[in-house]
DNA sequence: TCACAGTGCTTTGAATTCGAACATATACGG
DNA sequence: CCGTATATGTTCGAATTCAAAGCACTGTGA
């Protein structure tokens, strides 16, 4: 076997196979897992993920949400999201209004057939993550789970940009030259 | 089924609020690691997240894999495996040929260039994943995660088809199929 | 041999996603 | 008060994805 293994530049580590494994199989699990969502949730609701997820957002939301915290919460695109609240608002499932104090800005809120769209496919979209992720664990398992996501979820919440913030505010410990777009 | 009925509201529901909480952090943690890491291959290697994974899985097969075996590991469409061979193999980076079995399967395999390609982005790589995912992990934490996952993946890969649609059993209004599914 | 079901892959059409460019609105410095 | 930079959301073009339909081959039974 060719063993091309070349060796990283300066700060390589011959790659942990461990960390590599679970990388992978994080990776796949969920993709699969991610799979059998979307399509439980195309046949009871007659909507994507991502709209679910939008949704859950809004109802769990206080009052009104910009089209920006929509789309960080979310993990998403603001042009994605321009899409989906077109779609979920011609459905009649959000709302979209101005913004009292900001002209720009635009408040998306949920209106009750959304909460009742989202009440009607919230226990199957349980069922099917209990029967594909939560069967096979222990409460143990899934107790170190949440925590093990929790934390990293946490850390990578402080580390990068979203969506497509240029610089809203990043103090970039190492990041001095910010590539002078000066004219 | 039918008297499942909770408040629509927070609080009251008969799902497990802390399963729900380690699914929720689990997507989003997984969809904020694949954007990084998918930006990370299209700026080194020029690769989405899709092609690199490809190009390992045919780099850790033995020798050739067919269409269908390769879309079945990577989590992914025939029609979508067709589509990203073709830019692939455009680019030099797998070979298609027929197989001497049977006329109407194809061959995959990596390139020397596919091999290069991978192992030049391959550091950086890990090293997104490392600073992302491991870094606020322990070892501990790593292996109780490996382990969780790969549960679930073999639980979840027992469960369902993936990709090839299983047009063997045909719910057609006529002719009943006769069972007897065997391998 | 022939018909027919099963398998492997590709083509097609629609839907979804993102990044870049855009129009507008706000904040800041002079 | 103007001028520039920044923030917000949308539009546009390109890329990617999937499911359904289609084509080609295989194997089995009559």
């Amino acid at each position: 076997m060719t063993d091309t293994r070349p060796a990283p530049d300066a700060a390589g580590q011959a790659l942990d196979p461990q960390q590599l494994g679970a990388y992978f199989v994080l990776m796949e699990a969920v993709s699969l897992l991610q799979h059998q969502v979307e399509q439980q949730l195309r046949t009871e609701g007659d909507i994507s993920y991502v709209q679910f997820q939008l949704l859950a957002r809004l109802a769990h939301a206080p009052g009104h949400l910009t089209m920006t915290q929509l789309a960080d919460g979310v993990v998403y695109s603001r042009s994605g999201l321009t899409y989906q609240a077109g779609l979920l608002e011609k459905a009649g499932l959000i709302t979209r209004g101005p913004s009292p104090d900001d002209e720009r800005a635009t408040l998306v809120a949920i209106t009750e057939d959304g909460r009742a769209l989202l009440d009607r496919v919230l226990p199957g979209h349980i069922q099917v993550s209990r029967s594909l992720l939560f069967d096979p664990l222990t409460d143990d398992d899934l107790r170190h789970l949440g925590d093990i996501m929790t934390r990293v979820r946490d850390h990578m919440r402080t580390q990068p940009p979203r969506s497509a913030a240029p610089r809203k505010r990043r103090p970039g410990p190492t990041s001095p030259p910010p590539a002078a777009t000066q004219s």
